[in-house]
DNA sequence: GCCCGATAGTTCGTGTCACGAATCACGGCT
DNA sequence: AGCCGTGATTCGTGACACGAACTATCGGGC
């Protein structure tokens, strides 16, 4: 039962093409936002604060000189700033300018909206579900906070 | 219930943040096969049957002339060949070589393994109720055939 | 106080990737 | 025959990712 034959598609192939989507997305947003998704997800990282090269590095999964290059290009668009770090004269702390907050906060809102439409033909519940599932997912796999929470509530706790 | 506040996140933080998770698998598993992700991508979607560029653009989201580059590298790597449209002369069919089929193979075999892995936490019937919630969302945005799917079913029906 | 290994970042060179604009060649219609 | 749409390539540009080599500081041991 429910097995395969009909339109039913694995685990496998549900994570990822359902990545697929995401990246399409993320692309898509990025590309109107004037800014490359890998930038744009640099933006998402840092919304929630300041982090140093090598921190970047291990959530984003990129070698040292790779977060070199990405924060030369981000900052030179004016998006982030290195900022010295106090306690160690040897490190940098990366944070948004006020331009790349507001343009964070644009991009991060809208990409939202765009990931949240996916889903659209899913009932409450059944976003519910799959949020749960998902979650656990991604906790076992210890994925770093790429994205931030959203402070409201998904579908269920509309309110408050 | 089973709102927020415990380690509860929404769907659009689960959603981008799993596509985080294949990714950096697709990306790890691609360079333990001396391949790029792209390259590995195209691999995978060759392996159902030959495309002409046209086709691959549009299931890839690429631009015409990005998939130029593309196959141009694979070809060169040996994996792929372009073969002549009997039925259109300028259009090209892109075909695995012999070569390119093995890897493709063991490479899909290999990525399907360590993605299969990702939900280890989950029972049977959840993995059963994550596929079904990805696929309806996998076919709600018609997401092209990126990636294969597996004969054997997927957690349930994992006998015979 | 000095030395030395570990750590934080940058630089440099290379290859991949993606794109748009321009171009070429053929297909198919009128 | 003449034309327009389509399939694909070429070219130039910029972003991206990496490893290796390098600089500068930190911190611990002596």
């Amino acid at each position: 039962m429910s097995k395969h034959g009909d339109g039913q598609i694995g685990v496998v192939a549900g994570l990822v093409r359902s990545a697929f989507l995401v990246n399409a997305v993320y692309a898509e947003s990025s590309r109107e936002y004037g800014i490359t998704s890998q930038q744009g997800q640099l933006l998402c990282v840092l919304m929630a604060q300041p982090y140093g090269m090598g921190e970047l590095g291990a959530m984003l999964g990129l070698a040292k000189s790779s977060v070199t290059g990405l924060v030369d290009r981000t900052e030179r668009n004016g998006l982030v700033r290195r900022e010295p770090d106090l306690q160690d004269t040897r490190a940098v702390r990366v944070a948004l300018t006020p331009q790349g907050s507001k343009l964070a906060e644009e991009f991060y809102a809208d990409t939202c909206r765009r990931i949240e439409k996916l889903p659209a033909g899913l009932s409450a519940d059944e976003r519910d579900t799959l949020a749960s599932l998902l979650g656990r997912i991604v906790m076992d796999n210890k994925v770093p906070a790429v994205f931030m929470e959203l402070d409201k509530g998904t579908s269920s706790a509309r309110r408050q």
